[in-house]
DNA sequence: GCCGTTTTCGGCCCGACTGTTTTCAGTCG
C-alpha cells in the first residue's frame, strides 16, 4: 500500500525531472501544485481512486489522476519511469549548486555531455565553460565555488531527517531482549544542526546476538564492518549508522565518551588528571581502581560537577559553570506556552487560519501568533491593505469562538534594502505585533547589512527580527551582518530576537543565543509555519535553544497569555 | 498540466540580481 507521502513524493520527483528535461516551466508547476494540495487533504486516497473522484481535488485533472490511479493501483508509473530513465541521475545533484538551474544544466550536458558533479568540476578545471553561450568567466568560477560547498554538504544532513531515522533504528534495536541500556549518542544526542551520521550506545551481556540483530535491520544498505565492539553500516538514505557494544559496568563513561564532543571530553580528561584521576570510554581510574559511577550523573558528581545536559557539551564554558553550579535550568518542550510566526492561505501557506489556530489549540497551546507576508514578498502572495483588514475580522470573529485560547494579530514584513519597513506607520499600529524579516537583497556588505537590520530594529513597531542571518542550512551561507551589534541594538531597543524552529534555518544560531541571552534579548522560538504539521517543528527550536543555554525564561513564547499580552502592549 | 471560460486556448507570481550581453536569459526567493 502506497502512503500518501510516497505519491506526493513522486509528483515533486516528477516536478524537478520536468524541469531538466527542459519542458514549459507551468508544467513542473502544476505537478508541484497537485504534491502540494495533495497535503492539504485528510480523505484517504485509495477511496478517492476506487470512487473515481481525485479530479475533484485542485489542482488535479485528468492527467495527474490518472497518473495517480496507475500508481495507487500497480504501485508503478510508467511515465515516472520513462522520465527519470531520459535524465542523468547526477543532473538531480547539480540543481543543489548554487547558481545552477535547469536551464545551464541542460546546456552543459547538451554542449560538453556533463552528467554529474564529478564531470562538471573537471570540465571547469579545464576551462571549458567560458566558451558555452550564456556562460563566462565568472560564471565558471561561481559554478567552482558551489562545488566545493556541495562536497562539504554532502557529508552532512539536517538534524530533523537524521533525528527521524535514528529514532525508527532506535526503535528496532530495543527489540533485542539482551539489551540492558541504549542510548542514542554523538552529535545527534548533542542536538546539533546538522549530522555526519548516527551513533548508538548499547550495553549488553549479549554482544555477538546484538551484532546480529543490527545487521539483519531491513532499512539498510551494506555493513561496513561487524565485530564484538563496534557494528558500523550504511542505511538505505546513505546515512552511516554505528553501533557502540559495552558492558554494562562501562556503559556510563562509554556513553559520556561517545556523546562528545572531543572538545568537552578533552577538557574533563585534563579536569580529571588535575584531580589525580584517568578518565577514558572504559572507566575514571585513581590508579588501577575504577570509581564506580550508576550513570552519567555519578560521573560527573565524582568530578565534582553538575550533571552537564548533552546539548551543552561543547565546551563553551560548561564546565567552568557546573563546576560553580550555575548551570542554567535548560527550556523545555513542556515550557512553551504559545507559538508566533505562522503563515495562512492567506498568504503562502498551506491551511487556513482557522485550522492553523485549532491545531494550536488542540496541541495544548494557549496562544498563536499570525503573521502573513507583508506586501513587499509579491512572490509569497504578500498580503494587500485590504487582505489585512479581512484577516483582522476573521481573527475577532475566532477570538470570540475559540476563547480562552487566543490569536494576536502580527504580520512577518519585510525589512526593506534601506532598513525601513513594509507599511506605513498607520497600517502597521493596527498589528499586536510585527515581525521585521529579511527576504530579498542578500548581497550587501556586513556595513550596509547591519546598518539595514539595526535601522529595523530601531522601528517602534518591530516586535522581533526574523531569521536573522536567513542562512539554510546546508544549501545557502548566512547572510554578511555583524551579529553582536544586532544582538546590543536589540538589547537596547527592547526587541526579540527569533530563534527560526524550521530544520532548515535554526537560526538564530545557538552560539548566538548564548550572548544575546546574556545581553538580556528574549528569543521568541518560532515555527515559521506553513503547514499544521510545521507547527511542530518549534521542537527542533528547543534543542538548539537548549545548546544556546536558554531557560523558560529567556524565552517569548514560554510567558504565558496575560504576561504576553502585557509585554505586547507594553512594547507599543 | 490545470483552470476558467470571452467553451478552446491563453495565462499560470513577480521583481531583483548576476553575468552575460548591448537587450536579455537564467536563477532565486
Amino acid at each position: 500500500m502506497l502512503t500518501k507521502e510516497t505519491v506526493i513524493q513522486v509528483l515533486e520527483e516528477i516536478a524537478v525531472l520536468l524541469e531538466l528535461t527542459g519542458e514549459n516551466p507551468f508544467k513542473s508547476r502544476a505537478y508541484q501544485n497537485a504534491a502540494r494540495n495533495l497535503e492539504k487533504i485528510d480523505t484517504d486516497l485509495n477511496e478517492l481512486v476506487e470512487k473515481n473522484k481525485l479530479s475533484e481535488i485542485e489542482g488535479i485533472g485528468e492527467a495527474i489522476s490518472k497518473k495517480l490511479s496507475e500508481l495507487m493501483q500497480t504501485g508503478k508509473l510508467e511515465y515516472y519511469e520513462k522520465l527519470k530513465a531520459s535524465v542523468p541521475p547526477g543532473h538531480l545533484e547539480m540543481l543543489r549548486i548554487p547558481g545552477l538551474g535547469p536551464k545551464k544544466i541542460h546546456t552543459l550536458y547538451e554542449q560538453l555531455g556533463i552528467k554529474d558533479v564529478g564531470e562538471l568540476e573537471y570540465a571547469c578545471l579545464e576551462n571549458r565553460l567560458v566558451e558555452l553561450k550564456g556562460f563566462g568567466k565568472k560564471t565558471q568560477d561561481n559554478i567552482l565555488a558551489g562545488i566545493a560547498k556541495f562536497k562539504v554538504y554532502k557529508e552532512r544532513r539536517l538534524y530533523a531527517e537524521v533525528a527521524a531515522e535514528a529514532d525508527v533504528l532506535l526503535n528496532y534495536l530495543k527489540k533485542e531482549k539482551n539489551i540492558l541500556s541504549i542510548s542514542i549518542a554523538g552529535s545527534l544526542r548533542r542536538g546539533n544542526e546538522t549530522i555526519k551520521d548516527i551513533d548508538i550506545l548499547a550495553a549488553t551481556k549479549n554482544p555477538e546476538k546484538l551484532a546480529g540483530h543490527f545487521t539483519s535491520y531491513k532499512q539498510m544498505e551494506s555493513v561496513i564492518a561487524s565485530g564484538e565492539t563496534k557494528v558500523s553500516v550504511v542505511l538505505e538514505s546513505g546515512i552511516n549508522a554505528d553501533l557502540r557494544i559495552v558492558t554494562p559496568d562501562e556503559y556510563s563513561y562509554a556513553l559520556h565518551h561517545f556523546t562528545g564532543s572531543k572538545e568537552h571530553n578533552t577538557a574533563m580528561r585534563g579536569r580529571a588528571k588535575d584531580m589525580g584521576l584517568k578518565m577514558n570510554e572504559y572507566g575514571l581510574f585513581r590508579g588501577e581502581k575504577n570509581i564506580k559511577c550508576k550513570n552519567e550523573e555519578e560521573l560527573f558528581a565524582a568530578l565534582g560537577l553538575q550533571f552537564i545536559e548533552p546539548e551543552l557539551r561543547e565546551n563553551m564554558g560548561e564546565i567552568q559553570a557546573a563546576e560553580k553550579n550555575e548551570l542554567p535550568k535548560l527550556v523545555e518542550e513542556k515550557d512553551v506556552r504559545g507559538i508566533f510566526h505562522v503563515h495562512t492561505n492567506f498568504s503562502d501557506g498551506g491551511e487556513s487560519l482557522e485550522n492553523m489556530a485549532q491545531a494550536a489549540k488542540k496541541m495544548g497551546l494557549a496562544y498563536i501568533g499570525i503573521s502573513d507576508h507583508s506586501r513587499s514578498a509579491a512572490y509569497a502572495g504578500g498580503l494587500k491593505e485590504d487582505d489585512i483588514k479581512k484577516q483582522h475580522e476573521l481573527i475577532d470573529e475566532l477570538n470570540k469562538k475559540l476563547k480562552p485560547f487566543h490569536i494576536f494579530k502580527g504580520i512577518e514584513s519585510d525589512i526593506l534594502p534601506d532598513g525601513s519597513l513594509d507599511y506605513d506607520a498607520k497600517t502597521l499600529e493596527r498589528f499586536d505585533f510585527v515581525i521585521a524579516a529579511v527576504h530579498s537583497n542578500f548581497n550587501m556588505s556586513v556595513a550596509d547589512m547591519t546598518a539595514r537590520l539595526t535601522k529595523a530594529l530601531q522601528n517602534k513597531y518591530t516586535t522581533m527580527l526574523a531569521h536573522p542571518t536567513g542562512r539554510l542550512l546546508l544549501s545557502r551561507e548566512p547572510y554578511a551582518v555583524n551579529m553582536e551589534k544586532i544582538i546590543e541594538t536589540a538589547a537596547k531597543f527592547g526587541k526579540a530576537i527569533e530563534l527560526n524552529a524550521n530544520a532548515h534555518r535554526l537560526d538564530l544560531d545557538w552560539r548566538h543565543c548564548i550572548y544575546a541571552k546574556r545581553k538580556g534579548v528574549k528569543i521568541a522560538i518560532n515555527p515559521d509555519a506553513h503547514q499544521i504539521a510545521g507547527l511542530h517543528d518549534v521542537s527542533f527550536g528547543i534543542k538548539i535553544a537548549r545548546k544556546g543555554w536558554l531557560s523558560k525564561e529567556d524565552c517569548l513564547n514560554c510567558m504565558d497569555l496575560q504576561k504576553i499580552k502585557e509585554y505586547l502592549i507594553k512594547k507599543r
